[in-house]
DNA sequence: CGCCGAAGTGAGACTGAGTCTCAAGTAGGA
DNA sequence: TCCTACTTGAGACTCAGTCTCACTTCGGCG
């Protein structure tokens, strides 16, 4: 169920109009996704129903369910992370683990096209501005940590089982959700950066790791 | 929407039975999560309905969604959280930080009476074996970020909104996902050890930050 | 061009979660 | 013992998500 359109440079089968169909359905979807988080933004997630979302896009509830298993999923579903996963792999032999990642986000922002950026902002407003959908992003969002794992695994040539690869993954999950708190609390921060200089405070060591406790 | 008993040190009026009615309430809170978490093992999650749990526990649907507002809940609501706070409180000032997580983690754990640690194991069973739930349980279970970054700064003397703190609480947080992924690779493995060992690692800096890039 | 199979759509039934209201039962204090 | 406040059960209601079935439309092929 990956539907992605993998955007590679020339004479891509994926991006290649494959007819009159397949573009009716991306544009459905477009639309679906669309009319879903203006809907969303303006009155509520929970108040907007499938119902709402189908009838601003002009089909059916069926269809709508078609295009996205939960309601959930029209925020979710983004052809946003294979950008950043490619923007990882990217990243020149040699740089440093934590620098690599970092840099990737960057990139992979950067490279998004405009409807794309405007997009995944829009999301991230509503991950701030409604708890609900901020939750369901932080667990399905982006990547879970086998599959930050993973990927960390291939780029340092470590195999997939390698504790120390599962901690540091874990370590950047942990930063993605630090960086989210601090932008919850300032949201001038732009997210990237602050997720960026958190990685950048982790790469000299946890701070105040060994930090005595103090009375309380 | 804090249900939460509060467990304060003398004369807690929480924990005093407070006449028959709130014994009555604590028994069948009991009993609902007891057969609740019967019935999500034996059949699984989604197949069990709250109507089921409810019949189980010999109650209505009605007080069902009265002890618990989602069914998700039955699972989520532990009275662990708070113990592993306390113990977390208990740990003698001096103690170097991550170390004091740790320690906790041990105490809270091992001052679990038999009733409420067989709970917690078959609640890790769960999570373990039904993706679902474990979903759930990463995200809102134990403790947030936030929380986690609240008892840190509480813990070393600094100031809430520090902004170390919140990075040093991210870790955290992503070390018990480290964990849970690690337990999950090899069940045999106790959680607790798999965290501690998670922090230990961690408080020498985090493994493989420098490690540079190989081509892929 | 016209036919046929496959894919996409809409209508609507159905299950189950979660909310709400109301009436009846019960604890516990006066 | 009686009154009040809390708790419960019954059941209606909304909405998410699944499924089936009939209808339409695309697109290939003779």
């Amino acid at each position: 169920m990956k539907r992605r359109a993998t955007m590679s440079p020339v004479t891509d089968p994926g991006t290649r109009d494959a007819g009159l169909r397949e573009r009716k359905k991306a544009r459905t979807r477009a639309e679906l996704q669309r009319h879903a988080l203006r809907l969303f933004r303006d009155r509520g997630f929970a108040a907007t129903t499938a119902d709402d979302i189908a009838a601003a896009a002009e089909v059916s509830r069926s269809t709508f369910f078609r295009y996205f298993p939960t309601k959930e999923d029209v925020v979710l579903l983004d052809d946003v992370d294979p950008v950043f996963e490619e923007a990882f792999r990217a990243i020149p032999a040699g740089t440093p683990l934590l620098e690599a990642v970092s840099r990737s986000m960057r990139a992979g922002f950067a490279s998004l096209d405009d409807e794309k950026r405007a997009l995944e902002e829009v999301r991230m407003d509503l991950a701030r501005t409604i708890p609900e959908i901020g939750a369901v992003l932080r667990e399905r969002n982006t990547f879970g940590v086998e599959h930050v794992a993973a990927m960390i695994a291939q780029a340092v040539g470590r195999p997939a089982d390698d504790e120390e690869v599962v901690v540091v993954a874990g370590v950047v999950s942990g930063a993605r959700l630090a960086a989210q708190v601090l932008v919850h609390r300032d949201p001038a921060r732009g997210y990237i950066d602050t997720f960026a200089s958190v990685l950048e405070t982790l790469s000299a060591g946890v701070p105040l790791a060994d930090a005595p406790t103090v009375p309380m």
